[in-house]
DNA sequence: AACCAGTGTTAACGTGTGTTAACCGATTAG
DNA sequence: CTAATCGGTTAACACACGTTAACACTGGTT
């Protein structure tokens, strides 16, 4: 069993180091930076399997982190800490789903509580990521795509991400604007365009299924129907 | 399959009452409350499957009731309506996980898909949507309509809907302003000349049977008779 | 450093969908 | 009977989306 990796955004010095050594005594592999920008480029070279993140940061504060990171992966789950003077409303709205956060000042037992309480919802959650639409097995943590018993082919990052979506909601209208902000962050002419491309690439990899198709709903999104 | 019941709180009367009836006609439950207060009690005597909360409301507002059964259930799916000036911040906050919201003035389709987004409904729910007409198949979920063994002609998103609402409500009239609402957003004049459009459309790709047709009923809408 | 393969973005041009306009006939109120 | 209104139909239009290819960027290889 290799070490889980935690990637941790703290951007007081000691505070930092405490909860670094702390989580490593417990057996984590613990990455720590001490602003937003260096943990997104952390973040993309070190694939760490969970994020533990201040919310105010120089550079780039946690939530603004968590977004750009969310656009990518949509999975990873993330705890925020938090002074007791920020707003609530804020924090609440990121607490659902993947997310947690803990109030300053807090005890590593309870950071340790929260740790483990993600990584096993995901862990179970990872298992089921397996997808079948129509002929095809979709593997999403592999980005492989496999009609029947043909050979399996490769998706690139953009294809599994949109082609996940689209399988989750499945024979629903996908908003647009939605897969547009989640994958590529923001929803602009140029992405809109992008994504456009990205649809007909996925048209053709599933084309050898005639009974599934993905439709457009003009002005809303598509819609993926088996 | 018994119907996913809807908690809808809107304290404009007319608005409230288009919506309730909207999403009835799509199958759904809907208990209307006019403030947050009653809404929180409808809430717990009711135990809807999903809400539709106004922000700006008297008693409590959307957020507050909101935070309030966040504190209770914080895996429901949760709409915020939100009038364009409030601000962003705290919107987008809340659009994380299980939230979503629509900025007003917003049509029914939209408030439909992301409603049927957030509950996730599977195909079973929504695949009993194939209806017959005369000689003709409708697959309202796949847009196709086809007459007797002949080819499928793909229908678009605006066709589909109108004939969908036709033959579920065949050999009545349905009301002119009742479908402009429900698939324009509004009743207007340059609405309803699309609509007229549509229904000419509509009536040439069901002029294969004779037995069928749409017929006007000046002043009130149509009726499509087979 | 030059090259290459893979990935995603931008550009260019073509097609499809829905809206608006224009002109018409049919119906009904005055 | 006449004018006003409603709806029928067709076509022009604007714009969302489809498709292909060129382009830019990245990371690895020689």
């Amino acid at each position: 069993m290799p070490k889980t990796t935690i990637l941790l955004a703290e951007d007081e010095p000691a505070l930092g180091q405490i909860i670094k050594e702390s989580l490593e005594t417990r057996d984590f592999n613990v990455i720590l930076c001490d602003n937003g920008e260096k943990a997104f480029e952390k973040y993309q070279s070190e694939t760490p399997e969970i994020l533990v993140l201040d919310v105010m940061m120089p550079k780039k504060d946690g939530f603004t982190l968590a977004k750009d990171i969310r656009a990518i992966d949509d999975t990873i789950p993330i705890i925020f800490l938090t002074a007791k003077s920020q707003t609530q409303d804020v924090v609440e709205g990121f607490t659902i789903g993947g997310n947690d956060y803990l109030k300053k000042p807090f005890s590593m037992e309870e950071l340790i509580v929260r740790i483990n309480n993600l990584l096993n919802r995901t862990e179970a959650q990872k298992t089921s990521e397996v997808l079948q639409i129509g002929g095809y097995t979709f593997d999403f943590p592999k980005q492989t795509l496999q009609f029947n018993a043909e050979e399996k082919s490769q998706l690139t990052h953009r294809e599994a991400h949109l082609l996940f979506h689209l399988i989750k909601n499945k024979n629903q209208v996908l908003d647009r604007s939605i897969i547009l902000n989640k994958l590529w962050g923001n929803d602009d002419f140029f992405s809109a365009r992008s994504m456009d491309v990205f649809i007909t690439k996925l048209r053709k990899k599933l084309s050898k299924d005639d009974t599934i198709q993905i439709i457009n709903v003009r002005g809303f999104g598509y819609k993926l129907i088996s």
